[in-house]
DNA sequence: ATAAAGTCTCCAGTTACTGGAATGTAAAGA
DNA sequence: TCTTTACATTCCAGTAACTGGAGACTTTAT
């Protein structure tokens, strides 16, 4: 199949799905004659793992890895364990981070007027 | 004051204050002679506002809107509170997100036997 | 036959810096 | 004064993961 319909079975767009080729992460065959790029199912297959991943927050680096423990048929599930849970823990820490910002950012808007006058405790956090 | 001592002062590197000053968010004076520049108590001021406003997350343009209501003193605080409010919505979202990523993944990590078998239900579930 | 849609490659831009090269200036020590 | 060292300058390239667009070619539909 082409790429357009690549994309549209795998949810990516189809500028994603040439720059996966480009990158080789995906690489399809061509047709000789038009030189299109031509996507089998299992090339199907591997961007939607691929677009899983992604939304899983793994990197490109880390995507080719899970990729070829999920084409390695003599893994071992202790590989994929491990780099998930360093996912989950870096997700932890973005989670503790995100969180006290929010915080201090509410606790700022709350002292906060929000009228018309200058006056801004906002801006005077900033600024201290 | 040359640029290190800025740097240090606001606690930035002396790469990321050149380059604000490329981007004309704090350009300081030039020593006329040298050609280096020239930070006065004032541009600090504004280095360490920006570099606060960075660590709470706000982009850059976000910097350069809030760094011109600070510097008006006839802004109301309406107008920043309502930066701030928006930028508290999108930091809730992107923790949604990543609660429910983690979420996921701890469901997957907590099924996987992470042995040396190669049986592995998160690789299973990123290719369905 | 022609027009529209799809595809190709290549280049540039995004965000917010960071690293490095080549070069110039200032300050400190011998 | 000379020299070394530290600090400064500009400019170019690279990061992550795409996205947008130009110009050219192929396929499909009318």
């Amino acid at each position: 199949m082409n790429i357009s319909q690549a994309a549209k079975l795998s949810g990516l767009s189809v500028k994603t799905v040439r720059y996966y080729a480009d990158i080789k992460m995906v690489e399809p065959a061509r047709n000789i004659q038009s030189g299109y790029r031509s996507y089998s199912n299992e090339d199907v297959a591997k961007l939607n793992f691929i677009g899983k991943a992604r939304r899983f927050n793994f990197s490109i680096e880390e995507c080719r890895e899970l990729l070829s423990l999920y084409q390695d048929k003599n893994r071992s599930s202790k590989e994929v364990k491990k780099l998930t849970l360093a996912k989950i823990a870096s997700i932890d820490e973005k989670l503790k981070e995100f969180h006290s910002l929010r915080d201090e950012l509410n606790h700022l808007v709350n002292c906060c007027n929000g009228d018309d006058r200058p006056s801004c405790p906002i801006l005077d956090e900033l600024s201290k």
